[in-house]
DNA sequence: TTCTACTTACGAACGGCGTTCGTGTCAAGT
DNA sequence: ACTTGACACGAACGCCGTTCGTAAGTAGAA
């Protein structure tokens, strides 16, 4: 090349864009594919998508993250942290692990249907352990024995998981308010009722009871069996009042 | 069929196979659909592969199926054909709930993650139809009050889905017996108990504990909890002796 | 029997996916 | 100025679900 470097062909259209980008990093790649899951869910979130929104390739991503599950093994980890935790000195802990489990809900169904990739696992991320420890405290706290204590936490986390996963297709589906779902519910009911009343005489007499209350009713109900199920395994002052 | 009918010319190789396929349908498809999940599980279900299974092509399976999960859904439908229907004339009606709720989790176990497809929504295959109509017949005949009845039902299946799904997660990942756990399982209570103590003081403190009990007692505990709470809604003559 | 009409079957192709490989790029160290 | 090494990433591989146009088979009409 001898006419030294050509300053910059301008008649060629700048080959990439004024970039600005930032250097990447992990960091930047959660919070993009956070974006894109709450704007358009979590079946619209591809390393190919990701890559594009940060103005790189999908194979730079692979210098942050093993694979695309561990990306959303750390995503989830991310929304956990926004769930606040329950505090272990309150007078009243079966108030407490129920507020603190809808807040869970909450979180995790503001998020799409991110929720749709957690299991009830062991927790590994960092604000799994610190929500788990909180609970785990709380539970101590009211003396619930240890093993009750440890299999109580399964059973919340899974309880919550799948109860928010529900809750996130329904809202995925177009029944986000209860207006909007009175369509669907009629719909239920009505092929229920429509059921042969001799091979299924409870689906066709419980049709109309099938799909009352709303989402949160009946994560409440869920809740107090479980909750107050438990506290029977308290220590006797640790029911309120 | 003696001399009659050729026996097999053998010096041409069979041009396909010796054929004998069946003229293709929706229980070829669906058995063999079944059949490869139970070989290979879930994530090796494709519709390539089923119609490989079959000697065609994925597009033949679009004749009877319109897509991918229409197909799962027949598939999981015909999985809960399989449970053990529970009777209404029994007297402890909550030993026959909770013997029904462990012939489930069993059957969903024994065909790999299939159990993954499943969402704890409205039933609309006929056998979950028919599973649906004899819980509810069962539920209040014990004198549950119909609004309780169709909550719980809905609370059974996510917490019969949701324990399954865990279950075939282990199971896929070679955790299947006890003893092929245990390994795992002290890896797990090892890095529990190595956590920071201040941060974690309850984590480290149950780190052996969070490992205890096999998934059987962790699913009759999750089971007893739910179902000994729902029976305070019972008729009083129902609880048995 | 022959021809047409219609159903059913399916090879090939489309666009997308997760992941890998080998090269390109550029700043820091020499 | 040259080397080095870490980072970035275009292109390609082998999958996927689904669609489309055509081929094969069958039944009825002529």
């Amino acid at each position: 090349m001898p006419a030294a470097a050509i300053p910059a062909p301008p008649w060629r259209a700048p080959k990439k864009a004024p970039a600005a980008r930032q250097p990447l990093s992990a960091e930047a790649v959660l919070s993009t594919a956070l974006r894109l899951v709450d704007r358009d869910g979590l079946d619209a979130l591809s390393m190919r998508r990701v890559a594009q929104e940060l103005g790189t390739g999908a194979a730079s991503l692979y210098a942050y993250f093993a694979n695309k599950d561990e990306l959303l093994e750390q995503l989830l980890d991310r929304v956990v942290g926004e769930i606040p935790l329950p505090r272990a000195d309150v007078p009243d802990w079966k108030a407490e692990v129920k507020r603190t489990c809808f807040a869970s809900r909450n979180v995790f169904c503001s998020h799409r249907d991110l929720v749709r990739v957690a299991r009830a696992n062991i927790p590994t991320g960092l604000n799994s352990l610190r929500y788990t420890e909180a609970l785990l405290a709380l539970l101590r706290g009211a003396g619930i024995p240890d093993r009750i204590c440890a299999w109580a936490m399964d059973q919340m986390s899974m309880v919550i998981i799948a109860d928010a996963v529900e809750q996130s297709i329904h809202e995925e589906l177009g029944r986000r308010t209860e207006a909007e779902a009175e369509p669907y519910l009629n719909q239920v009911r009505d092929y229920l009722a429509a059921l042969p009343a001799d091979e299924f005489p409870n689906l066709v007499a419980l049709a109309p009871t099938m799909i009352e209350g709303s989402g949160d009713e009946r994560f409440q109900f869920a809740l107090d069996l479980m909750i107050d199920g438990l506290a029977t395994y308290a220590r006797p002052a640790g029911g309120a009042a």
